[in-house]
DNA sequence: ACCGTGATGAGGTACGTAGCTCATGACCCG
DNA sequence: CGGGTCATGAGCTACGTACCTCATCACGGT
């Protein structure tokens, strides 16, 4: 489009990237020199064409670089895509956090033939998610997105559901060995590397570092636990690792072990909290009166850890931005369910790094937001 | 839908959160009781409709929570949005990963009825992207997202662009007096104040730290430079600031720059480049030998700072993610031009900081990528 | 009672795709 | 050569919205 762009002033060069008139089926049956009958039966995969015609709109579909019109599509087929979120309940801020992420992109979605339900389940209770995962059909639901926990009992589930014809996308822990078509989140195997990277450098050698999880058989927590592990062994030999205790992600639970710890050991010099309880932590501390001999690193911007970042408490957040993972999330099952090709070239999640001045809260204002 | 839900296991709460049969103007009409024609008279803004009917098919919307189907209304318009890039052209690494992240993100919106096109404008030369902006128009162009330089000139022509009915973004780089609809980038007082916290842990008061911009006139440079130097000021005040110096976001006059300032003081104890002159001020650096007694800050991750991480010569990277801030911008350019309305809950871009280990490459694999 | 004006309704076409029916033709088998 | 099967084409409706024309009705002023 308007190709003798060239300004007087400087060199100003164009690049004209998409071609502005996408070509439809009609145009593809004209290339192919078939119907549009015929072109949709290839399109859609549907029974009664030779080999020679397929062949022919595949050459077809390629010269033109001929790709579907989702909204066109979605529309004709009267078709909304229903996302169903699987996400643990209890009183865990990060999965608060999450929820509220869901219910933010739910409202923009609706617009584009999208609709998003959300089921929570109670945390550490595969059972209950399994049937949870059983309900969901390709009746119910276009796409299961499930914060797994990666254990047989449910990547059985995630299989079965595949089989049904359902999508299923896990989202912030995994379950690799399942059939699920993806996975969105960290990488936590190296969120776990950078902790123990940062907390090297702020512990001289000979150095008792602290260890808790919420639980050890949740993927994430044990993946974060190696990184954090081998970097320490790899880089900082020097110092020794307690634990890890775990917290179960409630932060009495949490507190209470962190209590424990402290006593053991009255030379903790840091802790790294890779689960969710970091209230308990922040409070064990507190009544420690160890906040200021004890460097923390805890996992993800909860109104919990901002306090703690702020009151100086916490030193380092790691983060998995909630609304990222859920936007991921909901991109990637929207083109799964349209049909249209993954482009898998996306930067995976980032783990943001957090001190007390690159806080990025909504407004530019304190507080609340989606840390409620 | 289907509210009978409760499993025997444990507590599983369900939450529906989206009605899955989105109203149409069909349902507002009947519950307005008015006709579709009335109906449609009122949502797109013409004339020759009463007040207190008007009024019925507002409260109708209200009532349903109607919004109109993006999709379908594309459709209908026989209509692509149409949105032009212009950015700094200039063998500036972030600049090409922006166009990168560009390409990737044109691709699949192809789907979505978005035709995404790119100009590159001599960088550092203002006329030239002044012409650039009065070369787009309703026409061409429903909304151009420009990285802006902030002076009165391009101020001007956005306020212009804006006036003929053009939505107008501003990307990385902001120009807040203009009449842009909005700006996408990252908070850049914030991202010196990171800087400045994490270089004032680095270095022992009394030390000198060397500052180096690309250009003063862009905001983006001098907000770092203020966010740095205020936190220094405020929690580091035994360090000794010097600088900036510009290197015009070019690795030869970086690296020229910062070999001067090098030579001035040989005492420098850290370094901030707050522009793209990353390659510059490594090479400098190197050939002083004195990349171990300088603890290095720089900006976007390249394939320069990538490398300089690697080789222990970076020791932290600031990123604003240009994949992440092409997909924001896009979304919003989407939105304005079908007319949603803009939840802007969304939190700001995330401002990355990148130590060697939590380096986030595509496929989990070395360089290349978007860092080409 | 008349006309003019403005508000409203009825109904059409179009957008690109999905999915259906039915007709036509080619071809092979017996 | 008749009958059957299979590939293909033609044509329709529907999805939700945009935009258009035309008819109708109400109301106010003359």
């Amino acid at each position: 489009m308007v190709p003798g762009w060239i300004s007087g002033y400087g060199a100003v060069q164009v690049t004209i990237s998409t071609q502005h008139n996408k070509p439809t089926v009609k145009d593809v049956a004209r290339q192919a020199g078939v119907s549009l009958a015929t072109v949709d039966r290839v399109l859609n995969g549907r029974a009664g064409v030779r080999k020679s015609t397929r062949e022919k709109v595949e050459k077809a579909v390629a010269a033109l670089n001929y790709s579907r019109d989702v909204g066109a599509s979605l529309l004709a087929r009267a078709k909304t895509i229903k996302i169903h979120f699987l996400l643990p309940g209890g009183d865990n801020p990060f999965m608060a956090n999450l929820a509220a992420a869901i219910r933010s992109c739910s409202r923009s979605d609706r617009e584009n033939r999208t609709s998003i339900d959300v089921t929570r389940v109670e945390a550490f209770n595969s059972p209950a998610l399994c049937k949870a995962i059983s309900r969901l059909g390709p009746e119910n639901c276009d796409c299961a997105i499930v914060v797994a926990t990666d254990d047989e009992d449910v990547r059985k589930s995630i299989d079965r559901a595949s089989l049904k014809g359902m999508h299923v996308i896990t989202l912030v822990s995994d379950s690799p060995a399942s059939r699920r078509s993806c996975f969105v989140g960290i990488d936590n195997v190296a969120a776990g590397r950078t902790a123990g990277s940062l907390m090297g450098r702020f512990c001289a050698s000979g150095a008792r570092i602290g260890l808790i999880v919420g639980s050890m058989g949740l993927r994430d927590h044990r993946e974060r636990f190696i990184g954090f592990h081998d970097l320490v062994l790899e880089e900082f030999p020097g110092l020794e690792l307690v634990g890890p205790v775990e917290g179960f992600d409630d932060a009495h639970e949490t507190a209470k072990r962190t209590q424990e710890l402290l006593a053991d050991y009255p030379d903790l010099a840091g802790l790294y909290s890779m689960g969710a309880g970091t209230a308990g932590v922040v409070s064990a501390l507190t009544n420690a009166g160890r906040t200021r001999s004890t460097r923390l690193i805890v996992h993800e911007l909860t109104r919990d850890s901002v306090e703690g970042l702020r009151a100086g408490i916490v030193d380092v957040v790691l983060d998995q931005n909630p609304l990222m993972e859920v936007k991921a999330a909901i991109e990637l099952a929207r083109k799964l369910v349209a049909g249209a090709e993954l482009s898998s070239k996306d930067r995976p999640i980032d783990i943001g790094v957090f001190v007390r001045d690159n806080l990025n809260l909504p407004d530019g204002k304190q507080s609340s937001g989606n840390l409620l």
